[in-house]
DNA sequence: CTGAAAGCGCTTACAG
DNA sequence: CTGAAAGCGCTTACAG
């Protein structure tokens, strides 16, 4: 054994006769250029034979982008939603011979250019960015925009079903971007349900904090008898605070969290949320970033995972 | 504005006069060269003044290896250890100029392969490999491999000094390289504790099965009373099962979880457990992927995070 | 002290 | 139908 020499075009050449550029042909499928079958075959098994695996890295060169895709993440954004998508974004590239990397941490012009400098990735895809971006992607039929509308829609009725009318969103102290795309969609939803649209407020996350920020709201805005949470975080914060503060839930008041990150099920009450497949949206975010037809993908609808906590 | 073209080692050459050696030479300090002053300043601020950055494709090909770190992760790692390893590789990394990329869910040695392939990253960094290979990392300075039998021994000596001596380990239900580790530590930490050697039970997914098999276990050996989760989530799970079977915690029985993944905080007990701050850990992955000196790197010791439930 | 040249491994007009 | 050649942008012996 032994590390070996990794076995070049130049190899294959060789090995079946023909020049550099015909095995480059027949491997990539060239279109353009017309090769006897049997030439073709002979250097296909060739290539298998000796185990003939391009090199990325001078394909890259050459072609100016490597066959990788970088997404980035910032922390903080985990959950159902952010797990499914990278599945369907994995997949989907993979299908295409592409491979996903992710950068985690948070992203500025310059670490972006960085990594386009040091691999030149074929994208760079920053989660979240089409919504921020405000990118018509239902034009393109993934039904990305106004999946975030349907599911904040969603979330709101769920509440409005069980009889609350005074409802609030918690939000997480880090400004988000997409907090605002969020409001604004929850505000959408209550006009269309007939509801006063939601006021919001911040929930810290120490605890003692916690508590008084949410007893302050509450005394505040006492009409308010339903907290949706901008995330499943935000609302596990709330529901402690809530315990805290000797409030009972649902009945004191009701709390609903967003994008199920699976740790809703071991609080007391266990917490009511919405479970969102994005599966879907990452297949879809992969074809954007490979140029390719983004048509047939059908997002499954989100769904309520009910608990106790509305 | 526009996209211009790149500038290249060409550009810099023409602009500051000298050959592209001579600017790949001062820019990398070649030591084996004896350049003017003179020279040196003109080029670099040339390089400077175009903006030129190296094209990492480029350099990659004809290196060998590209300026990037892989570090390959399988799903449910994630906990306070995972985030500060991170931290620390990614900094430390980036110290060196090189840049860290993530590549997460199930590895086989077919993926790696078509990663290095790829884009031949200088490494490629499996989480957790160090442990599963038994690199004796403690000869390097870096009490990897004594920090986590540390580790385990603090789970259980709080565990003891807490009055505790009959002692089950919960694992998850997935099989983890890393359990037969533990559990090896465990058992030596028991040993110079002088209680019993922890037997050790598995912990389903689903919730009633859950709930069993926590009950089942009981049963069988009544003489437990304090479970040592083999991460946050197991205790998380074992929590929802003790309050689900009406036993109270942690009066009836006590729970530990191991690796503050944040969660804790939102049951009722919160979760007491072992928090590990992995960045120098990191940091020490980083030097030892880049054959850079190991010397000086202190981790902290690791905290038990006292909450309620033991 | 500095430059001309080779070469990393590939792809793709271009010429036969 | 197939091959010789150029070139992607860099680094590094080698020669002056």
């Amino acid at each position: 054994m032994g590390t070996s020499r990794r076995v070049t075009l130049n190899d294959v050449a060789a090995a079946s006769g023909v020049s550099r550029a015909t095995v480059s042909f027949v491997l990539n499928d060239d279109p353009h250029q017309t090769i006897s079958a049997a030439t073709r075959d002979r250097v296909k098994q060739t290539a298998r034979d000796l185990g003939y695996v391009p090199h990325g890295v001078a394909r890259a060169l050459r072609e100016g982008t490597s066959r990788v895709v970088v997404l980035t993440i910032e922390a903080g954004l985990e959950g159902h939603y952010s797990r499914s998508y990278i599945d369907g974004l994995d997949a989907e590239l993979a299908a295409h011979e592409y491979v996903l990397l992710v950068r985690h941490g948070h992203h500025t012009p310059q670490t972006t250019q960085q990594v386009l400098d040091v691999i030149a990735p074929r994208a760079v895809i920053r989660f979240g960015e089409t919504y921020l971006a405000g990118r018509e992607l239902d034009d393109l039929g993934g039904g990305w925009r106004d999946g975030l509308a349907a599911h904040s829609a969603l979330q709101l009725r769920h509440l409005v079903e069980h009889g609350h009318t005074g409802i609030v969103v918690a939000l997480p102290d880090s400004e988000s971007p997409l907090a605002a795309t969020r409001l604004k969609f929850t505000g959408h939803a209550a006009r269309s349900l007939g509801i006063r649209v939601p006021d919001s407020f911040v929930v810290p996350l120490e605890r003692s904090a916690c508590a008084e920020a949410v007893a302050a709201y509450l005394t505040r805005a006492p009409q308010v008898t339903a907290i949706a949470g901008f995330s499943d975080d935000v609302a596990l914060r709330v529901l402690m605070a809530l315990h805290d503060l000797g409030r009972r839930v649902p009945d004191d008041v009701a709390v609903i969290g967003f994008d199920d990150n699976g740790y809703g099920v071991y609080t007391t009450p266990a917490l009511t949320t919405v479970n969102v497949d994005a599966e879907a949206h990452g297949r879809l975010s992969a074809r954007l970033a490979l140029d390719l037809d983004t048509g047939g993908l059908r997002p499954p609808p989100a769904r309520i995972v009910v608990r106790q906590s509305v």
